[in-house]
DNA sequence: GCCAATCTACTACATGTGTAGTAATCATCT
DNA sequence: AGATGATTACTACACATGTAGTAGATTGGC
């Protein structure tokens, strides 16, 4: 039922947030990002749209609803970046990593960096 | 003025048909990506659109409206992966790249393929 | 000159999102 | 118990997007 990978800038801000809290009301989640600036009804808004998509699950408690995320962070990063990549470099991994280099995101060291972790983690791939 | 430069995967595609093609009536973007099953108003209606949002511009040549990109594919796709990047992993690129070591998508050799890359076109960084 | 084909412009409608106000409910303090 | 404050639910509205039909203009062939 929660397929729906795929958020708005916004509202990955908002489930970011249940993931570090692990759970919370829209008004605990509204003081958490006070720095974005939304109304606390805006949050709540927000809140239940994404729970009627299937991506939070809510329970009322007390005079609260409060909400968890139904989906995990490694889901939504992996099916945004995975897209990304099939709209942007035809499902090429290798072209994006490319494309990091040729803008100078990435230098040589740091490519470095990520090759030894590599080399590290290579029995579990 | 074009300073839009973030487009859904649908604009993408049509875009990108521009690029390829140079430019292009709705009517020849709707033959080349004739695999999207639109109809060929609503390819009009889509870059119609685009060049009121100042992301295509248009000459009438005799019946027909002809359409090219304002904006260039690496603008877009700069400015789509930084976007990406900052918001799922903080503006960190050595964590998306980190990100594509743990899934899988990206291994070894590829790493060395990029890194040589890298040294080979050094100088111009 | 007229008909058929072609192409765009305009209109339309559903859905998602950004944003927030107002009303209703509930708890708590005095 | 009544006032006050907190919290959500409901409603609202603007804008972007996906999708396409209809009408009107234009043009090429006969």
């Amino acid at each position: 039922m929660a397929e729906n990978f795929k958020l708005s800038d916004q509202q990955y801000q908002l489930v970011q947030a249940l993931w570090q809290m692990g759970e919370g009301s829209a008004r605990e989640v509204q003081r958490r990002l006070s720095a974005l600036g939304l109304a606390h009804t805006t949050i709540g808004t927000i809140l239940s749209r994404l729970e009627k998509r299937g991506v939070l699950a809510s329970v009322t408690r007390g005079r609260e609803r409060v909400y968890r995320s139904l989906i995990s962070e490694s889901d939504v990063k992996r099916t945004m970046v995975s897209s990304l990549i099939s709209t942007l470099f035809k499902g090429d991994s290798k072209a994006l990593l490319a494309h990091l280099v040729d803008e100078g995101d990435i230098n040589e060291n740091e490519l470095a960096d990520i090759k030894s972790l590599l080399e590290a983690g290579e029995n579990n791939v």
